[in-house]
Parts: structure tokens; C-alpha cells; sequence
DNA sequence: TTGTATGCGTTATCAC
DNA sequence: GTGATAACGCATACAA
């Protein structure tokens, strides 16, 4: 390794006596290129150190190998299954993944779209932040023909690719695992109503189990969080267990929701799953780990992001200008674990 | 803004008949240009939809002002903490961020060193994969003195800068906390002893902090993990309670593996922490939720990965060729909670 | 099969 | 205050 002085293709090309055409096509296998050439400007790059300035052959060629992830943090087991996912995909195609969070914050997130396009990302992955309503700033990507595809929390209308799960449907299948254990008065935490359509979906999908199943839908057992974080949980929790009587099943948009309606359940005598049965949303890692196991809908992140980096991928390699902006539906399932096990 | 079709300063110097080194300079508010041009370019460029080509300003400049990240994995609590502490202090001084995972595997590790090279990095923050003995492929950074900070795992003997906490007076204060409580029969459970002096220094300061007690040194209270996985968890703490008698505390180098311990004690009959205290490690959020909650060592994570940052930032900005690179310890402090609380 | 020449977008140097 | 020009390292069109 040299010592303080990045080697290039131009000090190969002058210990061995070759043009830096030659030695550029030969360290990627170019066929025009004969196999002596190839080893031997391949030993010699390894002996020197060279290692390819990407930054230049980005520019050279206007393209980068490199996925640019904008999401609102890299702190929620969700999304940093889908980083996981993004980027296992990402590497075995021999790209780089850019990672950057916005905090939950639009501001934020405009100047990190900007950022990503200023490095020349070749395609964008983004879940939005929770208070992302204009969505203007991703014009720059679809202008310019850069894949970029929505994950999770997507917008409702700007015309790209979209990663999600049927929202509606896993709500409904948990309400219905809900009342199929025997539940009649099912509780529902939600969040967000006004923006994400998101926790309106699962909410649909409630109300929807219910009525198809004769149950009255009633508004004192919809309690609304403002943040979904555990101590918000806690307080939505009490006020359902101060009802009288009480809901004998909840049905929290989130484990760590759940965990909180368990917990608070535990503290004041309450039995799950026998006097009210919880399910949650995600298949977090604690839902295994908490005592009564939580009963979850599973959220498959790390194929949403496999599948979201592939699109980006496949698009990139087609180079077709098409309009065709397919949504892909990933499958949610019921996990059925103590928390809601009745029968 | 326009379509397909990236805005140069060359476009916007055509356009106010200027020269494209007025516009750079411009747009940098630098000194020599006059009020009057700034305000006009900077306003053309916004109309334009002008938008900096980093590739190209890093190609010329040789330097990118972005900071690349090689961890284990995002999915981890400490490391997430420790990006988003990193992400912070960067953005604060105009930095991207550039995460890279190597999955624990020695050859990703050295992959992805490479790939960031490659990229040009201005700066690496490295936490090592478990099982990394050489780290000659970390030589290629310090040659070309583009600084490097090791963080939290780190290696025994590479002239660098390093973030760390004092494992061993951690494992001696959580050992000495469950002294104080009573106990007398205190386990162990560690992992990966070969390498990872990290785990053996919690270890130490587990074996000193009994010594000066005058509480005997008992191997078969000291279980080897395989993983730091929940299973290899339960596993070990079942190994534990088949003594006879059982140890009556557990200190534990992680909160998942002490929370395993917790949730195996109450589902053999064992009371927490009457008949057994459990303190963990990290102050993961978890430890917060479980029943129990869970007395722990605090590892500030985000502290630290704000300290690699500013460490790299501010060795950038000097630019000096010194040869200090100091060692950073951050405090770490014993939270009790209900695992470990007898009197 | 290899070489020559040029340009990607920016910035620094020097000139005016 | 502003302009012309070269250079960063690589990849490609074209020539040989």
C-alpha cells in the first residue's frame, strides 16, 4: 500500500507501459481485451493498491451504483429490518447504500432529498416522515428518471413505485382474530388520523371487521394517541381499563402499543389474555419476549426492503422510460401467541 | 425545474453571461464577489433548480465531506443510538453520512473498508464485526491519513482514536451493586472470550469487584455464550438454575441476555430479584418495558457516536499531521430498577 | 487488441 | 470584481 498518494489507472498505465484505456477495460473484463493483458493489469493494480475512484467514474458516466434510503430514523425495529433488507439486496447487485434520516421532520427530510441528489444517487428509497404533507421535493428524482420508490408510509398521490402491505386487510384479519377467540367489546389505539392513511387503513379494516360481524362500533373504545411510543400507550391503555366494563379485547397498531396495553393490563389485575385479549402490529422483537407473548400481525420489512431495492435495480438495468409504476403488496399474517390465545 | 437534464453553474453562467469561476464562487459566498452578482446567481440557480454536483467538487477537491459508517448491523439498539448520535454531530456541520454493515463477517468488514475508500470518504467511524482479528484492511485510511475512530469494539493495536467506555470499572460497579443487595453467589454470563476484550473486561471487572469483597471466584458460575441471542440467553440461565443451590445474582453483558435470565427465572418459579437480582447492560429500551424493568449499566450510545463525529470533524478542519490520537472514555452509571432493588 | 483524445462539473490559479 | 483555463480520475468514441 503507497503511502499517502491515491494510486490510478494513469500510474498502472505508466509501469506498464499501456494506455489508461487499456488498463480502465481491462479491470472490467472487457472482451476486446486479451486475458494476458487482463491478469497482468490486475496483478499490478493489487501490488500498487489501486482502488477505482468512484467519485470520478461517477462523474464520467453520470451513474453512481448508489441507493439513496431517506426515512424518518434507523431507531424503530421496522425500519432498520428495511435497511437490512435494502441492503442485502443492494450489495448482491454490487450497490451502495446511503442512508440518511429525517427525523421525522419535513424540513429535514427536503434537505436531505437534496443532499441525496447532489450526490447523484441512482435511485431513492423513502418511507415519509410522519408530517410530510407536500411531497414536491421528490419531483427532482421522477423529473429526472431516477427510480424512486415510496416504503411503508407512502404518499397518497405521486405517481412511482410503492412498497406496502394491504393495511386494510391486516386490520381487518386482526379485529376478526379478535372476535373469533370470543371478543365482543374490542377496544382500538390509533394515531395520526389526520395525515397517515396508514393507521386510518388498519382502522378501516376494524371497523369493517365489526360490522361485518353484527358488532356495534363504538366510539368510546377508539382512543386516539398523539405519538406512538410507549408512555402514550400507557395513558390510552388506563383510559380503556377505567371503562366500565372494561373491553375484553384491544387491538394496538403497533407492538409497542400492545406491550403498553399488556403492561398497564398486568399492573391493575387485568388478565390477558383471559379477560381481555391484545394483538399487535409488526412481529417487533419484544413481542416474543414479553410475558404473556404478544399475538401480532407480521410486517415483513426486510422483504419490503428487499423487494423495494430490487425494483430500483431492475429499473435502473432496463433504462426504459415506461409509466408503468406498479404497487407491490407484500402479505401480512396473524401470529397468533399467548396474549390473545383464548380457546 | 427542468426536465431531464442536470442544471449546471455552466447553465446559469450562460444565462447571466458570466463566467462559470463567478458563479462558484458565487454560490460560496466568497469575498471578491460583489453583493449584487451573489444575490443574482444565487437567485438564478434557485430558478433554475440548480443543484450542486458533489461527485464533481469532490473529484476536483479531493474531499467529499462525507463520513463513512462500518458497523455490525443497524438492527441493534446500541448501534442505531450510536448512528443517530453520529448523524447529529455530522449534519450540524454539513456532513453526510454513509452507512455501511458488515454483518459481523470479517470479509464484508473488509469489502465495505474498501468501497468506502473507494468512495472517497473524508472520515471512518468503525465499531468491528465480532469476528475480526486482522484489521490491516483499516491501514488504508490511516496511510492516507484520512481519520478513523474505532467505537466501542475496538482493536487491541491500531495507533488510532477510539470512543470507548471502561468496560472493566462497568462490570465492577454492576458486580459491586449486587454485592451491596445481598448477594453472595453472584453468576456470569459472558461471550466470545477469545477476542472480544471488551466482553473480557467486563468480565475482570466482574472477577476483581468479588475479590475485594472477599466473595470466592466460582467457574461454574461463569457460562460462555456462543451468540448474544436471546436463546443462547436462556439456555445459559437455565444452566444456572439447575445448580444447587442457584446463584442468588446474575450480572449479565447485555440487556437481551439479561432480560433471558429474568424471563427463565419467573417461568422456572424464581422470584426476581428475591430469590435471584439481575442487573444487564446497554439500558436497551427494552429494559424499560419488561416485567420486572430491568436494573442496567448505561452505554451512551449516542454520546458516543457524537463524539467519533466531532473527533473526525475537527481532525479535518485542523488538517495537522499529528500523531495524537487519544483514547475517549464516556461515563457509564448503574440504573436500578426493579431486577435488582431488595431493600 | 490496444491507443488517442475528449469530456463529465467543479474549483483553484493566475491573469486582467 | 471578474474571466480564462487547467486539473481531478475515469470511461468511451473513434482511430489504428
Amino acid at each position: 500500500m503507497e503511502e499517502n498518494k491515491y494510486v490510478t489507472i494513469y500510474d498502472i498505465a505508466e509501469r506498464l507501459n499501456l494506455a489508461t484505456s487499456t488498463i480502465s477495460r481491462a479491470l472490467k473484463d472487457h472482451h476486446t481485451i486479451s486475458e494476458k493483458t487482463i491478469k497482468k493489469v490486475k496483478k499490478t493494480a493489487e501490488e500498487m493498491g489501486f482502488v477505482p475512484n468512484t467519485l470520478a467514474a461517477g462523474l464520467r458516466g453520470n451513474k453512481t451504483k448508489t441507493i439513496g434510503v431517506l426515512i424518518p430514523t434507523v431507531t424503530q425495529p421496522f425500519l432498520s429490518s428495511l435497511i437490512s433488507g435494502i441492503e442485502i439486496a443492494a450489495q448482491k447487485s454490487g450497490y451502495t447504500v446511503i442512508i440518511m434520516q429525517s427525523h421525522d421532520s419535513s424540513e429535514e427530510e427536503v434537505n436531505m432529498a437534496k443532499s441525496l441528489y447532489s450526490n447523484r444517487v441512482s435511485g431513492v428509497i423513502c418511507s415519509l416522515a410522519m408530517e410530510t404533507r407536500d411531497t414536491s421535493h421528490f419531483l427532482q428524482f421522477s423529473n429526472n428518471n431516477i427510480p424512486l420508490v415510496f416504503v411503508d408510509r407512502v404518499p397518497k398521490d405521486f405517481n412511482t413505485f410503492r412498497v406496502v402491505i394491504d393495511n386494510y386487510s391486516a386490520g381487518y384479519k386482526a379485529t376478526k382474530h379478535l372476535i373469533d377467540q370470543g371478543c365482543t367489546r374490542i377496544a382500538h389505539l390509533t394515531a395520526g388520523s389526520e395525515f397517515g392513511n396508514l393507521y386510518n387503513e388498519r382502522k378501516r379494516g376494524y371497523t369493517e371487521a365489526l360490522r361485518d360481524h353484527n358488532l356495534p362500533v363504538d366510539e368510546e373504545l377508539i382512543v386516539n394517541l398523539k405519538s406512538v411510543t410507549y408512555e402514550a400507550g400507557v395513558k390510552a391503555s388506563n383510559k380503556l381499563f377505567d371503562l366500565n366494563p372494561i373491553p375484553d379485547g384491544i387491538f394496538a397498531p403497533g407492538d409497542i402499543i400492545a406491550v403498553s396495553a399488556v403492561q398497564t393490563a398486568k399492573k391493575r389485575g387485568i388478565k390477558v389474555p383471559e379477560d381481555v385479549a391484545v394483538i399487535g402490529f409488526n412481529n417487533d422483537p419484544i413481542s416474543e419476549i414479553i410475558d404473556p407473548n404478544l399475538s401480532t400481525i407480521t410486517h415483513p420489512a426486510e422483504k419490503m426492503g428487499k423487494a423495494a431495492a430490487e425494483i430500483i435495480i431492475k429499473k435502473l438495468k432496463s433504462a426504459k422510460h415506461d409509466e408503468v409504476k406498479e404497487i407491490t403488496f407484500l402479505n401480512t399474517e396473524v401470529l397468533v401467541r399467548e396474549s390473545s390465545a383464548r380457546k
